[in-house]
Order: structure tokens, then C-alpha cells, then sequence
DNA sequence: GTAACATTGTTAAAAAAATAACAATCAAAT
DNA sequence: ATTTGATTGTTATTTTTTTAACAATGTTAC
């Protein structure tokens, strides 16, 4: 009854996600159980540190086979989902905004996409895989109406500082910024910002770095 | 003359990519030194982290004005930078693939986007933001031809895999994986994979958890 | 000219994350 | 029955990353 409420490291929670979604694959393969080891080559990663995730939430596999694939998959869904779901809108919707709709339209599970946002009128009360879309205009009203937790912004780089502000006072509670403008916020709002040339960059440092020092 | 080879902190290669962003747009306000608490607060770090990084690309500041944005963007365009250039395709021209190409396609850098690859008629032979689309059957000819470097993989999900080994066997040197299915490539070849997904649960969990631990 | 101050550069410490080490357990084989 | 072997669970160690501490430096104000 009493929950866990001890913090789980920031990468372990990443991880989490990452297992379950890995874990509901595999049950395709028919096998219910699956090892550590097995876990952790679908993910290019150790199989120590999958032991160890595992460890930090609480749960027990059986020795020889492994750990049960449907008992995991629902104890993390216990544990990084949240218990009425989460609302999440996209403002903007290019083409990088269209794809994070499609992406996660598919997906059942607690996060639930449920507007999008552009100033485009031909976008506008259109509706992209079930998903409504409204004029930025009506931001505000609609986060606070549907009570919406979680923004992903998708604008072009030259508004996004505008957008967060406007976020901010919409009251919304976490942020995943994907544009490469780097945006402020108030402490109380989670805010996660990824920024896609980085990582090309970073591809490219260490490829070159491979070549020079092989 | 004798070049730092010397291996920067993961982290910081990343960083530094964006410390040059910055700067770059930073230039436009006019100024022409910065400090470092500046820099950090535009990115949403400390300035010791700033200059910790700073050091260690061996560049000095000068004490009571800074440091200076031109020298400072070129230096870590030495470092970061390929000497001669490095060639990207995107593999896969749905609308992330698109959102990639747009991107980058304005920045004018070491790193060219030279071709796309997708399976549908409709987009073959077609260009994108100054990028040529090919079918997919001709990824290992072109990018053995053009000598391309690293690919950005935006497949659905279910060719993932596949795709991936078709880029192993061209000779691709490093992959930027955004879809949600894991890959597998020998060592030799750098690999960095990103999953939206996960970043929403991350963002999710954490909201949740300010939530209940105030 | 000198005191006060803000800033850099660098070393030291702390925190976070990954890895290693290894005891415990149980199934299967002999 | 006993040994072998594979696997988990957990503590210890190492590595990586971040943060703190502080001396050095030069600019400005007086």
C-alpha cells in the first residue's frame, strides 16, 4: 500500500520507458520470460545495469527463468505512469510536430495526445491522427479548459521564446522543448529541451575522433 | 601546430557545439565579448560548468571583459569541426525526415546534408531543401560514391533493423537512430539513438513526482 | 596609488552513473 | 546426492560529471 516515493536516478528512468516498450515488443516473440542479458543487448547497454533498474524498483525475477515479461511491464507502468493520466498538446505543426502527433497516436498507455497548435490557418480546426488543432490564440484557454500537464514545442526557433512565455502562464507543468532556441522558465515547470544539430555534431566529433585515433 | 588530440568529456563535446550556437546568435546583439555567467544562463547552466569546459579546449578569456565570441566560436569550430568537411544523408523522408533535412539546411557548418533516401515514388527524384531524394535500392552505391559519412535514420520502425544493415554494409561510419526500434552495428561504426518517446515518460514521471513531493 | 571588486582559470571535492565483484540460489546433469 | 552452471540481487569500486573553493588578475573607483 504504501507507495515508493524514494527518487529514482534521472537515467534509470529513461531506462524504464525504454524496457517497457522494448519488453511489449518482445512479448510478440511469444516468450514470457527474459533475461537480464537479453534485456540489455536489445538495448545496447549491460546487463549489470538492467539487474541494477530493475533492483531500484523493487521487483524479483526468477532465478532460472529470468524475469516475468507481463509482472515487469506492468510494475513500471506502476511506477513512471501516472495514475490519471497525462495530458500532453504540440505547439506547432511542421513537419517535426506532425511527426511527434504520429508518433504517439499509436501508443496506448497513460500519456494522452489530446491538441495541437498552429497559427496557420489552413491548419487550423483540422484534426491530425485524432488530434485537434487549434490556433495559438486560444493557447492558454485550452491548456487551462482541458487541463492539460505537458508541452512539446515544435515552432520555428525565432517564436519559441514567445510560446514559452505564453505556456508559462497557462499554466503548464513540463516542457519538452525540440527547437534549438534554449528557453527560460520558472523552476516549478520541469523543462527538457533536445536540440537535434548537437547531436549531429557530437556523431560527427566522434567519428572524426574514430578516424584520427583508431 | 601539433593538435590537441587529447579526448574531451562527452558532455562537453556536446555543450561546446551549443556554446557556438549561441554565440553565433549572440553576435547579432552586437556585443563582442561575453561572460561567462552569460553564456551559462542562456543555456540553463552554471558558469563554472562554462568555464570548466572553456579550459579545457584551451582557450583564455580575457579577465574583466570576457571572453571573445568571435575567437571563441572559432576555436570550437576548430576542435568540433571536420577538416575537410563531413557529408549527411537522412534516410527515410516522412515528416521527421523532412523536419531534419529544413533544419540543417539553412546552418551553414562543416556538415553538408548531400542526399536523402526513401521508398516512395512520389518523392524520388524529388529535392529537398536543396537535397536529392533516391531510392532506398541505391543507398549503398550513393553513399559509397559520395563518401558520405553519417546517416540520420527516420525509417518506421519495422525497417529500422533492416535499414541498419543495409548503412553497415556502405561503409557508413556513424548513425543518428530516431526511431524507436534499437539497432544493432559493429563497434567500428559510432551510434547515437534518440527516442521521443522516452523523453515524453521522462518529462511525464517528473511532473508527477513534483506533484507529490512538493 | 591603492583598495575594492568582478571575473577568470584551476584544483579539489562531491555527486551521479556505470561497472565490477561476488554471494546466493536453484535447475539440470551426472 | 553432489556437482556444475547460469542467473539474480546487492554491495563495492571505478569512472564520469558536476559543483565548490579559491588564488590570480586586472579594471575601476576613489
Amino acid at each position: 500500500m504504501a507507495m515508493m516515493t524514494k527518487k529514482l536516478p534521472d537515467k534509470t528512468v529513461e531506462r524504464l520507458s525504454q524496457y517497457r516498450r522494448t519488453l511489449m515488443e518482445y512479448l510478440n516473440t511469444g516468450r514470457q520470460h527474459i533475461y537480464s542479458h537479453e534485456l540489455a543487448s536489445l538495448l545496447h547497454i549491460t546487463s549489470v545495469q538492467v539487474r541494477r533498474d530493475i533492483m531500484l524498483i523493487g521487483y524479483s525475477g526468477t532465478l532460472r527463468k529470468g524475469y516475468d515479461v507481463r509482472e515487469l511491464i506492468n510494475l513500471i507502468g506502476r511506477i513512471i505512469d501516472i495514475d490519471k493520466g497525462m495530458k500532453v498538446a504540440v505547439v506547432g505543426v511542421g513537419n517535426l510536430g506532425s511527426a511527434i502527433i504520429n508518433y504517439y497516436s499509436g501508443k496506448q498507455s497513460n500519456i494522452s495526445m489530446v491538441a495541437a497548435f498552429d497559427i496557420d490557418p489552413e491548419k487550423i480546426h483540422r484534426v491530425y491522427a485524432g488530434v485537434n488543432c487549434f490556433h495559438v490564440h486560444q493557447l492558454r484557454e485550452i491548456i487551462r479548459q482541458q487541463d492539460i500537464d505537458i508541452a512539446i514545442v515544435t515552432v520555428p526557433p525565432s517564436v519559441a521564446i514567445q510560446i514559452a512565455e505564453e505556456l508559462v502562464m497557462s499554466g503548464i507543468k513540463g516542457i519538452l522543448n525540440y527547437t534549438p532556441t534554449r528557453i527560460n522558465v520558472p523552476t516549478h515547470i520541469y523543462l527538457e529541451e533536445y536540440d537535434m544539430i548537437t547531436s549531429l555534431e557530437k556523431v560527427a566529433y566522434f567519428v572524426k575522433k574514430q578516424k584520427t585515433t583508431p
